[in-house]
DNA sequence: GTCTATAAAAGGATAGAC
DNA sequence: GTCTATCCTTTTATAGAC
């Protein structure tokens, strides 16, 4: 593998090192200290620190197929399982931290509402790639679904119970926030599933 | 009306500016500059400025009975309406805000989760108050609803639902997110309610 | 209990040599 | 493209008079 270029260092560097502390907490001290760079290097490509943070923020976007759903998904055919398959990846992510994982994109949505646009349109757009992907594993079982389901609607709730469950999760130190609210979503779909003409 | 004592003001100055741009972004001069107060004033109060947003999480956990609750419920009787009119009432802060509200302790439990436990413990125990204050809601209609029904996982996932939707409503500056979110729940506890020996 | 002044440190960003 | 040195601002917190 060729050596990471300055640019992805720092980029790598900090996206984890905003998932980790926040985007205030994080200072570009901290940025160059992980990656061994100077200031010269790290402002040579980058005008600023948000524009660092566009960059993670590209990065997440363009890492959702590969960083996410394939390594979620696995050999997974079902498209309602692959659903499941991801909240359990996140799952995983809770665990392995030790309950201190927090999703990047949500925790920054937060952080940073007041933010400017370019930021804002790239919180908006993760979240809206992320809820399509879900949306088209729901559409590509509509036919076992009740007739008129929103399944947009129901993307969208998925990442909700994803979201609230990690926060939960976190907030009490304890998975089992996370596992009674897919728990619930299990039910919930199970529900939909069940053709009124069954 | 007696003059608000020093203490006082410095919290409910710190309870608004934690809300609206988070913790770490409020300065202690931003604190004294709405106050109207000298660095000398809070500091005779307060050791540091994490005592002050611990006072404030203390602050909320008296006050989610008569800032939140009463207000939302207003006289609504039926134990499972007033769930629902207390996601109205979010609902109501989200509009008059122009999709930037954000709930306070969901915001600062995502912000400050490697916080001293003092903190997190105070977060942990918002949330708990207020799923309580949900899940008795749900078990005064307990009656009414499948037998076997969870009503501490049903009422940790309207949590999740008002958290994911307040998220999702102001990433994308639109409160119909939200909407959604609280119709796949209406829906949710809809089919909970439905007797199986209907 | 409140005032002014200020210490001490951390943060983002820049300059100019190499 | 990277280096060192540094400027300027902000921030938390303290000292000591009143």
């Amino acid at each position: 593998m060729a050596p990471k270029d300055t640019r992805t260092k720092i980029v790598e560097a900090a996206m984890e090192l905003f998932w980790q502390k926040g985007y205030g907490s994080t200072s570009i001290a901290d940025i160059l200290s992980r990656t061994q760079l100077n200031s010269g290097s790290l402002y040579h490509f980058f005008p600023g620190k948000q524009d660092v943070l566009i960059a993670v923020l590209d990065a997440y976007r363009d890492g959702i197929e590969p960083m996410l759903l394939q390594p979620a998904w696995g050999g997974e055919p079902d498209p309602v399982e692959r659903v499941f398959k991801l909240l359990g990846f996140y799952r995983t992510l809770i665990v392995e931290t030790d309950c201190t994982y927090g999703c990047p994109i949500g925790s920054l949505a937060l952080e940073l509402h007041e933010a400017d646009p370019a930021v804002r349109d790239r919180l908006a757009q993760n979240f809206a790639n992320w809820v399509d992907a879900v949306r088209f594993c729901y559409e590509q079982a509509a036919s076992r679904f009740r007739p008129g389901t929103d399944f947009q609607a129901l993307a969208e709730f998925t990442l909700t119970v994803m979201e609230g469950g990690v926060m939960q999760a976190r907030t009490h130190r304890d998975v089992a926030y996370f596992d009674r609210g897919v728990a619930q979503l299990r039910a919930h779909v199970d529900l939909l599933l069940e053709r009124e003409t069954a």
